[in-house]
DNA sequence: CTGTTAGCGCGTTCAA
DNA sequence: TTGAACGCGCTAACAG
């Protein structure tokens, strides 16, 4: 702004002081009705927009509330900030957000140029290469709040929101056996992720249950690009014996997936089937969709994270880390 | 946080002033070498992070840079939104986001709040519902730049990026009279939008030009809502002569509309074809896409956006506002 | 080389 | 009812 007028300015036009201004504007009853009325006039005339910056410096707050996650462009993450920002505007806040595309360099310098540049909490929704905690401990020192959702860290004394992963393979791995389906691969996501312990543990679970032997090459990671999404998945297909179902760590994964069993001419639902997790609106318009899938709740995440995060910003003293749960679904759909 | 540590108090414990201190910080050469180490190491010890708030309150800046658009779950602006970021981050700026879901009070709103909250310069790209510019001239009156981007706001001065939609409307419709398809459709956005009277210029351009009558109830306008589309989508097919082809606002309307076909037994691309306007990533998932798609460059114009905007910003003098072009591209799937 | 002083815009206590 | 003075945390012009 070439120049804002303060209060200052104010003061000056109305030959009163600038407390007298500060006072009248926030409507102090013990200022004169006349004075008052003619510094809001005078306010208005000149279009006196307080200086947030100034008041943040006195409050010790920025009410920027930074949000750090792997990809905007994937709706899950998109839909969970969408939560944040409703809620933090309504108190007041501002979303400020970073994205790590999944590297832990990018993730790294995100939170450091938050703390650098100023906010009252963080949300984390970690990287997937991610594999120590030493930035978000350095956050830690400095007493700004963290709560990680979805993608948690492992070991840290902050909140988090997640949800049972383990329950909700279990129940879609049970989903395809009940459908007599048999042969189940896994593509799971990279072993740095918590979710990726709790996936294959609902994996394994189910299978001993019925006596299903685990075979060990129908179990892969992928790094969630599509090129190495494709790369296992024709790995599966080149098997002496390829999966008749696959568990996919996320739609995207099963998309890509998917796309390379029609390239080799498998039709989807009925050569192979997948389930896989996140239930994202554009899988609706699929004609041939994952047969089922595990809706993660994004809003409801990130209602809860930002919910958990505004009290560690406004009562620190009271504030006691929680561990919060968000049940999933199973979606079937057909 | 808690009570970080200020310059004040590595001044105290070392006894010196807090210039010192903050010359000391930035390395000034006419500070002795002796206490400037000593002032680094101290500093380095009690964790001591500037208080940007304090250093935005003498730069007479915030380095915020507010964001709004209709929705971050549209792919098309959270590509933007990553551009924006990029290159905001590279120049020490970092991103605020806010949504407008369309809704014109919800960007009034928007605007508002990023005012108050403290920004340096907005992006928008409008909301389809927004018909007047009066909380925009608010921010100019300021002397907060804005940029706007791809949805454009007629009649403002200030810098904006869009693409030259009659011209990609003309392409994409002289590709579906090549392909010997004459009833085409048009489901266009609201009237509000510039975007929506520019594709339907070009429509009417290329019917004109080959002698094509333009039959008033082929062209139909939506409020974006998947619940609109399907029902003008509906209303197309329930004409006497329903069309062979759709010309559709975007991707998502498309998408919209091929489920209706769907869901009354048209095969897509065989019975009825599509052509859309963003050509977006997910599009590459489907069985039966749209058979071509105008692609709008999302990250090309997110980058030039904050390119035209951060000028203004650091240089409000020497700055004149700019309308660019960005060029599109016809994607043809088969 | 370092200290003193002033000021960014605002809120607030203490006097008058 | 209003003014004077101070402080938030930091930078910078001026002095020594």
């Amino acid at each position: 702004m070439v120049h804002a007028t303060t209060m200052k300015e104010i003061a000056r036009q109305l030959g009163v002081t600038v407390s007298t201004v500060s006072r009248a504007l926030q409507n102090h009853p013990s200022i004169g009705l006349r004075t008052r009325e003619r510094v809001h006039e005078l306010a208005k005339q000149l279009d006196y927009v307080p200086n947030p910056t100034a008041i943040n410096l006195k409050r010790r707050r920025t009410y920027n509330i930074g949000v750090v996650l792997p990809a905007l462009t994937e709706q899950f993450f998109s839909m969970a900030i969408s939560a944040i920002e409703d809620v933090a505007i309504g108190k007041g806040y501002s979303v400020v957000v970073m994205q790590s595309r999944n590297d832990y360099e990018r993730e790294r310098l995100a939170i450091s140029n938050l703390v650098k540049h100023g906010i009252d909490g963080i949300i984390v929704s970690l990287a997937s290469e991610t594999q120590n905690n030493s930035h978000f401990l350095e956050v830690n020192k400095h007493g700004i709040p963290i709560v990680f959702f979805d993608r948690v860290a492992k070991n840290m004394p902050n909140s988090c929101v997640y949800v049972d992963l383990t329950a909700g393979a279990i129940e879609a791995v049970e989903y395809l056996v009940a459908r007599g389906l048999t042969k189940i691969a896994l593509l799971n996501g990279p072993g740095t992720l918590q979710a990726t312990d709790e996936r294959l543990k609902g994996y394994v679970t189910v299978l001993n249950k019925h006596g299903i032997a685990i075979s060990r090459p129908y179990v892969r990671s992928v790094n969630l690009t599509k090129e190495d999404t494709a790369k296992k998945m024709n790995e599966l297909l080149d098997l002496d014996e390829p999966p008749q179902a696959i568990l996919a760590f996320n739609d995207y994964v099963a998309l890509d997936a998917m796309q390379v069993c029609r390239q080799r001419g498998l039709v989807i639902n009925q050569d192979i089937h997948f389930v896989s997790f996140s239930n994202l609106p554009f899988c609706s318009y699929l004609e041939q969709p994952p047969i089922a899938s595990i809706e993660q709740f994004p809003y409801e995440m990130g209602t809860k994270a930002i919910q958990l995060l505004l009290p560690a910003i406004e009562d620190p003293q009271h504030y006691t880390p929680e561990k919060v749960i968000i049940p999933y679904q199973l979606i079937v759909r057909e």
